[in-house]
DNA sequence: TCATATACTGTAAAAATATACAGTATAAAT
DNA sequence: ATTTATACTGTATATTTTTACAGTATATGA
């Protein structure tokens, strides 16, 4: 899709929330009154700049004939955006705006259990278990994990995402792939923080 | 609310329709000409009364100044639910309601490219590839698939979901675990139906 | 039988609207 | 230095659209 100007952006975006507002597309001359242009042809041309670029249809002849292909706030708008966060060697996943990859729309919801952000999988620890790499885990942030839970540890100087078995002071962080090794933890000498559990998965092929 | 009238009923779908066709209301002509009626008054009238009952709005004074306030139909537009259909042995996996397990609230954007329901896994076929049974493979329903996609076929008495690869009159369905062999088909044969191909998968933990 | 509501036709005019044309100004690219 | 793209103003006009007014016809209830 073409890039937009400046004010060919504004002008999307008039259109749209005057559409959600009224129910109806803008007038030329509304388009003007609301960004401040003292011509109607000034709407006309970004109107035109967007009909060619692919981003709205003007029906020619009819009044207030804007539709929207293809909406620039779409994203924002529709709903929630899960944010995509790396799987970084150290350091929390968190979800400050510098870790977040992207974002994805979907519904935090559509799992059994509500999840907070994805973490995007590297390495093959987790293969056995038909993760892979570049696969999307949907987490949960939560404490509250049993073994065998798929849980996000972060360790000293490391982040990872293994499954959790915890027996008194030895907590195990066991990965589905017979060529890497579990993890030992005792506790009494080393820190280790459940940041939160997996509730689901996301791959796009 | 109030009840309609049967030719209000019918304006009412009307405007709602070629809302829904052109993202913008119908002019009282148009109203007109789609109803069949030969006076601009006739529809006016009756934009007047649904006014009146509190199912729309009207801008006195603006073109296609409608609003719906009151939808007739109640569209289900209760968030996206994307349809859950379970891998059956025969037939079409169509949307059906007969074939819907369940809907998972999510944006149908979520992935690269848009889909049109989710498919379950069944069998271990695809176990190589990291789908395991039960998972939710997202398919989008088109016919134009490449050698190496993820395709779901149906066949005669099967619908099944492989690695697809085609060379003049030979198709071959691969699955994606040693223990399983490759569906070959002669095109002049036997038929073949491509529903759709993969964008994604979503597991649920 | 008479009023009332529904359901229109037909016409016309005022107002809203799209849209063409002729310019001006500015910054970036060639 | 000149072209090109962006970004407008200002005016004018043909067309679209709303909307008022004057009728006709039919069914229903009082």
């Amino acid at each position: 899709m073409k890039e937009l100007t400046k004010q060919q952006t504004k002008v999307l975006a008039c259109v749209e929330v005057y559409l959600n507002q009224t129910g109806f597309p803008p007038t030329r001359a509304e388009i003007c009154k609301e960004l401040g242009f003292k011509s109607p042809n000034a709407a006309e041309m970004h109107l035109r700049a967007l009909e060619k670029k692919g981003y709205i249809n003007i029906k020619s002849g009819s009044s207030r004939g804007i539709s929207i292909i293809k909406s620039q706030q779409e994203y924002e708008q529709s709903g929630l955006q899960i944010p995509v966060i790396g799987l970084v060697a150290a350091g929390s996943p968190t979800l400050a705006e510098e870790n977040i990859e992207k974002r994805i729309p979907c519904d935090p919801e559509m799992f059994a259990d509500q999840f907070d952000y994805f973490l995007k999988v590297k390495g093959l620890s987790m293969i056995d278990a038909g993760i892979h790499e570049d696969d999307l885990v949907a987490i949960k942030k939560t404490t509250d994990v049993k073994n065998g839970d798929l849980v996000v540890v972060r360790l000293e100087n490391e982040v990872t995402l293994k499954y959790f078995k915890k027996k008194d002071h030895l907590l195990e962080l066991i990965p589905a792939n017979k060529d890497f090794s579990t993890i030992e933890i005792d506790l009494r000498e080393q820190e280790a923080f459940v940041e939160g559990k997996s509730v689901g998965l996301i791959r796009t092929h």
